[in-house]
DNA sequence: GCCAACGTTGGC
DNA sequence: GCCAACGTTGGC
Protein backbone atom coordinates (compact mmCIF):
# COMPACT_ATOMS: atom_id res chain seq x y z
CA UNK A 1 0.00 0.00 0.00
CA UNK A 2 1.91 3.32 -0.89
CA UNK A 3 2.53 6.26 1.31
CA UNK A 4 0.98 9.71 -0.47
CA UNK A 5 1.75 12.72 1.52
CA UNK A 6 -2.01 13.65 1.77
CA UNK A 7 -2.62 10.89 4.12
CA UNK A 8 -3.19 13.20 7.50
CA UNK A 9 -5.44 10.57 8.76
CA UNK A 10 -4.84 7.40 10.18
CA UNK A 11 -6.77 4.63 12.24
CA UNK A 12 -4.89 2.69 14.79
CA UNK A 13 -6.08 -0.67 16.41
CA UNK A 14 -5.95 -2.07 19.97
CA UNK A 15 -7.39 -4.80 22.14
CA UNK A 16 -9.33 -3.23 24.72
CA UNK A 17 -8.04 -5.48 27.04
CA UNK A 18 -4.77 -4.94 26.49
CA UNK A 19 -4.63 -1.29 25.79
CA UNK A 20 -7.80 0.70 25.88
CA UNK A 21 -8.47 4.58 24.90
CA UNK A 22 -9.19 5.11 28.60
CA UNK A 23 -5.77 3.61 29.04
CA UNK A 24 -4.26 6.08 26.32
CA UNK A 25 -5.82 8.52 28.36
CA UNK A 26 -4.81 7.92 31.63
CA UNK A 27 -1.15 7.66 30.62
CA UNK A 28 -0.77 10.86 28.44
CA UNK A 29 -1.49 12.89 32.01
CA UNK A 30 2.23 13.03 31.83
CA UNK A 31 2.97 13.29 27.82
CA UNK A 32 2.71 11.70 25.02
CA UNK A 33 2.98 7.41 24.88
CA UNK A 34 4.58 5.65 22.41
CA UNK A 35 2.95 3.22 20.38
CA UNK A 36 5.10 0.32 20.54
CA UNK A 37 4.93 -3.62 19.81
CA UNK A 38 3.96 -2.65 16.31
CA UNK A 39 5.56 -6.13 14.66
CA UNK A 40 4.43 -5.70 11.12
CA UNK A 41 5.99 -4.25 7.91
CA UNK A 42 3.42 -2.00 6.29
CA UNK A 43 1.80 -0.84 10.17
CA UNK A 44 5.75 0.14 10.27
CA UNK A 45 5.88 1.88 7.21
CA UNK A 46 2.92 3.87 7.83
CA UNK A 47 4.18 5.00 10.89
CA UNK A 48 7.85 5.50 9.94
CA UNK A 49 7.01 7.33 6.35
CA UNK A 50 3.75 8.16 6.84
CA UNK A 51 2.70 9.62 10.29
CA UNK A 52 3.88 13.05 11.31
CA UNK A 53 3.32 15.23 14.17
CA UNK A 54 -0.20 16.63 14.15
CA UNK A 55 -2.07 13.97 12.41
CA UNK A 56 -5.64 12.62 13.66
CA UNK A 57 -6.24 9.17 14.55
CA UNK A 58 -9.46 7.00 14.89
CA UNK A 59 -8.64 5.01 18.07
CA UNK A 60 -10.39 1.03 17.18
CA UNK A 61 -10.91 -1.69 19.89
CA UNK A 62 -10.71 -4.43 18.34
CA UNK A 63 -11.50 -8.22 19.50
CA UNK A 64 -14.84 -6.68 21.00
CA UNK A 65 -17.07 -8.60 22.95
CA UNK A 66 -20.94 -8.28 23.13
CA UNK A 67 -20.06 -5.99 26.53
CA UNK A 68 -17.42 -4.13 24.64
CA UNK A 69 -17.86 -4.40 21.16
CA UNK A 70 -15.12 -3.70 18.69
CA UNK A 71 -15.32 -0.23 16.67
CA UNK A 72 -13.90 3.37 16.81
CA UNK A 73 -13.93 5.03 20.73
CA UNK A 74 -12.10 7.96 20.24
CA UNK A 75 -9.02 10.56 18.65
CA UNK A 76 -5.76 10.64 19.80
CA UNK A 77 -2.76 12.38 17.77
CA UNK A 78 0.27 11.79 16.61
CA UNK A 79 2.26 13.91 18.91
CA UNK A 80 6.16 13.26 17.79
CA UNK A 81 8.69 12.08 14.65
CA UNK A 82 8.95 8.39 14.55
CA UNK A 83 11.61 6.58 16.71
CA UNK A 84 13.13 3.24 17.32
CA UNK A 85 10.51 1.15 19.29
CA UNK A 86 12.83 0.36 22.38
CA UNK A 87 10.88 -2.29 23.56
CA UNK A 88 12.10 -4.53 20.22
CA UNK A 89 15.68 -4.31 22.52
CA UNK A 90 14.48 -5.18 25.55
CA UNK A 91 14.65 -8.86 26.95
CA UNK A 92 12.01 -8.52 29.54
CA UNK A 93 9.40 -7.12 26.75
CA UNK A 94 6.44 -8.96 25.44
CA UNK A 95 7.49 -7.00 22.53
CA UNK A 96 11.39 -8.41 22.87
CA UNK A 97 12.36 -8.75 19.31
CA UNK A 98 15.57 -10.75 18.80
CA UNK A 99 15.95 -9.71 15.12
CA UNK A 100 15.61 -6.19 16.34
CA UNK A 101 18.76 -6.98 18.22
CA UNK A 102 20.67 -8.55 15.40
CA UNK A 103 19.65 -5.22 12.84
CA UNK A 104 20.97 -3.45 15.62
CA UNK A 105 24.29 -4.65 15.88
CA UNK A 106 24.79 -5.11 12.44
CA UNK A 107 24.61 -1.30 12.18
CA UNK A 108 20.92 -1.57 10.34
CA UNK A 109 18.30 1.10 10.89
CA UNK A 110 16.17 0.21 13.59
CA UNK A 111 13.84 -2.69 12.47
CA UNK A 112 11.02 -1.61 14.67
CA UNK A 113 10.01 2.19 14.88
CA UNK A 114 7.22 3.90 16.45
CA UNK A 115 5.74 7.11 17.15
CA UNK A 116 3.97 8.73 19.79
CA UNK A 117 0.58 9.05 20.48
CA UNK A 118 -1.53 11.49 22.90
CA UNK A 119 -5.06 11.43 23.91
CA UNK A 120 -7.45 13.74 21.85
CA UNK A 121 -11.13 12.79 23.10
CA UNK A 122 -13.05 9.90 23.65
CA UNK A 123 -16.65 9.61 22.15
CA UNK A 124 -19.24 9.58 24.30
CA UNK A 125 -20.61 7.02 22.55
CA UNK A 126 -18.34 4.51 20.09
CA UNK A 127 -19.39 4.03 16.80
CA UNK A 128 -19.20 0.29 16.69
CA UNK A 129 -18.47 -1.40 13.58
CA UNK A 130 -21.86 -2.33 13.00
CA UNK A 131 -22.00 1.48 13.37
CA UNK A 132 -19.10 1.64 10.31
CA UNK A 133 -20.89 -1.06 8.14
CA UNK A 134 -24.37 0.36 8.10
CA UNK A 135 -23.05 3.78 6.64
CA UNK A 136 -22.87 2.09 3.06
CA UNK A 137 -21.51 3.83 0.11
CA UNK A 138 -20.07 6.66 3.06
CA UNK A 139 -18.09 4.86 4.22
CA UNK A 140 -17.14 3.06 0.99
CA UNK A 141 -13.44 1.71 0.52
CA UNK A 142 -12.17 2.31 4.32
CA UNK A 143 -9.89 -0.30 4.93
CA UNK A 144 -10.84 -0.97 8.55
CA UNK A 145 -14.42 -2.44 7.25
CA UNK A 146 -12.38 -4.39 4.52
CA UNK A 147 -12.71 -8.31 5.36
CA UNK A 148 -9.24 -9.57 5.76
CA UNK A 149 -7.50 -6.19 6.91
CA UNK A 150 -5.88 -7.19 9.67
CA UNK A 151 -3.71 -4.07 9.79
CA UNK A 152 -2.99 -2.44 12.77
CA UNK A 153 -2.00 1.31 11.47
CA UNK A 154 -3.82 2.17 8.56
CA UNK A 155 -4.61 5.65 6.57
CA UNK A 156 -8.23 6.62 6.74
CA UNK A 157 -9.19 9.53 4.27
CA UNK A 158 -10.63 13.20 5.30
CA UNK A 159 -13.78 11.95 4.34
CA UNK A 160 -13.96 8.99 5.82
CA UNK A 161 -12.48 10.56 9.49
CA UNK A 162 -14.49 13.64 9.47
CA UNK A 163 -17.87 11.54 8.78
CA UNK A 164 -16.79 8.93 11.54
CA UNK A 165 -16.27 12.04 13.93
CA UNK A 166 -19.58 13.32 13.45
CA UNK A 167 -20.80 10.12 13.86
CA UNK A 168 -18.91 9.86 17.53
CA UNK A 169 -20.52 13.09 18.13
CA UNK A 170 -24.36 12.65 17.22
CA UNK A 171 -24.21 9.13 18.99
CA UNK A 172 -23.93 11.22 22.23
CA UNK A 173 -26.29 13.51 21.51
C1' DG B 1 11.90 -18.45 -5.27
C1' DC B 2 8.12 -21.58 -4.26
C1' DC B 3 4.83 -23.04 -1.08
C1' DA B 4 3.18 -25.79 2.92
C1' DA B 5 2.96 -25.34 7.71
C1' DC B 6 2.42 -22.53 11.35
C1' DG B 7 1.09 -18.62 14.38
C1' DT B 8 -1.73 -14.56 14.81
C1' DT B 9 -5.57 -11.50 14.09
C1' DG B 10 -10.09 -10.38 14.73
C1' DG B 11 -15.09 -10.87 13.57
C1' DC B 12 -18.64 -13.62 14.92
C1' DG C 1 -14.40 -20.94 21.22
C1' DC C 2 -14.44 -21.21 16.19
C1' DC C 3 -12.34 -20.41 12.04
C1' DA C 4 -11.17 -17.61 7.84
C1' DA C 5 -7.72 -14.69 6.28
C1' DC C 6 -3.45 -13.20 6.48
C1' DG C 7 1.88 -12.73 7.36
C1' DT C 8 5.98 -15.23 8.37
C1' DT C 9 8.98 -19.10 8.45
C1' DG C 10 11.68 -22.66 6.76
C1' DG C 11 12.50 -26.80 3.87
C1' DC C 12 13.57 -27.69 -0.63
Amino acid sequence: MEIKSEHKHWLVKSEAKCYSIDDLKRDCKNGAVPWEGIRNFQARNFMRDGMRPGDLVLFYHSNGTPKSPAGVYGIARVAGKPHIDESALNPKDEHFDPKAVAYKKAGKSPMWVCVDMEFVAKFSQPVYLSDLKREGSRLGGMLVLQTGQRLSVMPVSKTHFERVVQLGEEAGK
